[in-house]
DNA sequence: CATGAATGAGATTTCATTCAT
DNA sequence: CATGAATGAAATCTCATTCAT
């Protein structure tokens, strides 16, 4: 693994761990294994590393739904395979998705926000024009607004459950039983 | 107003105004009128201000919600008076949700977050079991889960349109009207 | 007990506790049950109580020596009599003997320190005195000196013991066998 | 001079000059000739540079009585050498030994302080072994304790020289003098 | 490229002291 | 006399950043 790479996923340790406000860059080297001064070959700051981390996140999800839903299933099963991508993504970086979402908008740099998020919403946006094509999800609300509705619900729902350390696999099996139904309710025809 | 009472709003402008990580003690102190010394008779630092921060906003969310909605009315009809309430909290507030939630995760106070919401979810519990008694809401999801996604939901899709600086009031209206209708078909029978 | 007595005997206690150093003022004021202007009704710093606790402790030394020695015993039960005054005092106060120099050499105090002293060092040098006359002990150094050199070595070694938290009697006892050999051969003539 | 002798030094000259209580980190880094920052690398706390101070001194001590003491003379000669040892480091270190202890007894670090002494102690005690077996000093109490005795009889009489202001040559060799028959009689056959 | 000791600006934090009650 | 909340000067301490190696 490249330097570069170990910062992110130091910082995406450490930022776990400590959150934003606390985490410092000698946590990060410290955690990477690497000289104070390596850092700024790098990164300018923390925050900086923020996007690239952002951007890690969303290329998983997307590459979790490319894996797990299929586009001829029933619309109550593609809802499910989206709720799964979510939650696995939500599993694997815990409560960073407030955390870059906040240490974005920290930042200055929102517009680069919308852009990582981007894909994520077209991906999630063809599943909706697809359904909606055949009559599955209700077309009085345009796909892309639809889109991020369905992504925001998601993530929060994930996180909801991942964020507390008495974490339990009966409440995550209940909290996506729940999803399931209102997502699928809220889009359906 | 007592000292503590104006530590909390100093720091409710000021962290609107810089966000967490670039606000300073100094900051608060200033815009609150207060001495530097004062600040740490009432708070050890400026993330343990945060949970008397998220507490007056919930506060101020349970009572709009107490002055809008009106039980007796359509589901639909409430739906939107939820939301009106959400965004009015969330536009006063403006990232300070997303902003509070990164200190409280951050700070070791997260069973605090859930005491914090507890009021506001039961707020809405209460309302939703109302519309499931009379057969408006489904009874296929208990009242409390349905409450937290319900709150979720709203909060994150305002603070969508809020985040941003080029805000526009058509943006919320057009995003109020697709919350609308996804809540609505989410919740209704 | 009146306010400035409390204070002295408060300092001793949070001396000995977290010595002069870490020792504040509010530390003092909570441990005699006091307003924090109070103490300086009475006195103007911390170290300006130091003064009145050697004074106190001498005192009490004093007493000590006069309860303890009888002047027309043998040399060597004067000298032990006197090592049970001593040890009795140290009990008491412990390192603050040390502690009290140190904060008396700190405060620019040092002619009181000699005042505060010179009533202890007087009651020695009059047993010197008449043990010199009576032949008991050697006469080739001056009876004042002699006395400081008395007063300095069984502090020292009364400290020695009850400055370490393992304290254990059978140490004391050995301890003042030692010293009483140590300072009867000093002395005798 | 590395930077960690470096503070060792100067907060030897500072609190010599200024007293533990006044002393700021400021003097002591303004002094060793680096920036604030620097200090903290190596010590937590300027009470934390006791300890090494102690060392210093010890270390000097030891050294002076290797110089001095000359072990086949006789004993008068050997008791007058450690004492002239004595007298140069507290000299040199003037009242930094009450101060050291005074700030170590403040610390958790009382047991760092009878290691710190330790060799010093082993130093005088295989003197004073050397004139047991000669038959030059009393065989009835064990010579660590007596070293412990001889140690700071030495340290407590030169400290009252050197701790006033009004030092006198006149009164240093008086109270040497003293002192050597003080000693000299305590330990003797 | 990589290092990590050193820096020092600027933050946090303390605490003696005051003073209105 | 007594109080203790408030003060703010002055201390401690942090940590992003640099740069000689």
């Amino acid at each position: 693994m490249d330097k570069r790479e170990k910062i992110i996923q130091a910082s995406i340790d450490v930022f776990k761990e400590q959150g934003i406000e606390k985490t410092k860059i000698s946590n990060i080297v410290k955690q990477a294994g690497i000289a104070q001064g390596t850092f700024y070959l790098y990164f300018p700051s923390k925050l900086a590393v923020m996007p690239a981390i952002a951007e890690k996140m969303i290329e998983q999800w997307v590459e979790a739904i490319d894996e797990r839903v299929k586009l001829n299933a029933p619309l109550l099963e593609q809802v499910n395979q989206l709720i799964e991508a979510a939650f696995q993504v939500s599993k694997e970086f815990r409560d960073l998705t407030v955390l870059t979402y906040a240490g974005l908008s920290t930042s200055d740099q929102l517009d680069q926000w919308e852009n990582i998020y981007a894909s994520l919403y077209q991906k999630v946006e063809e599943i909706i024009d697809q359904n909606q094509s055949n009559g599955s999800i209700r077309q009085n609300t345009d796909s892309y607004r639809l889109a991020k509705l369905t992504v925001g619900t998601m993530e929060m729902t994930a996180e909801q459950v991942f964020l507390y350390d008495e974490y339990q696999e009966q409440e995550e099996r209940d909290q996506k039983e729940a999803l399931s139904k209102f997502l699928y309710q809220a889009l359906k025809k």
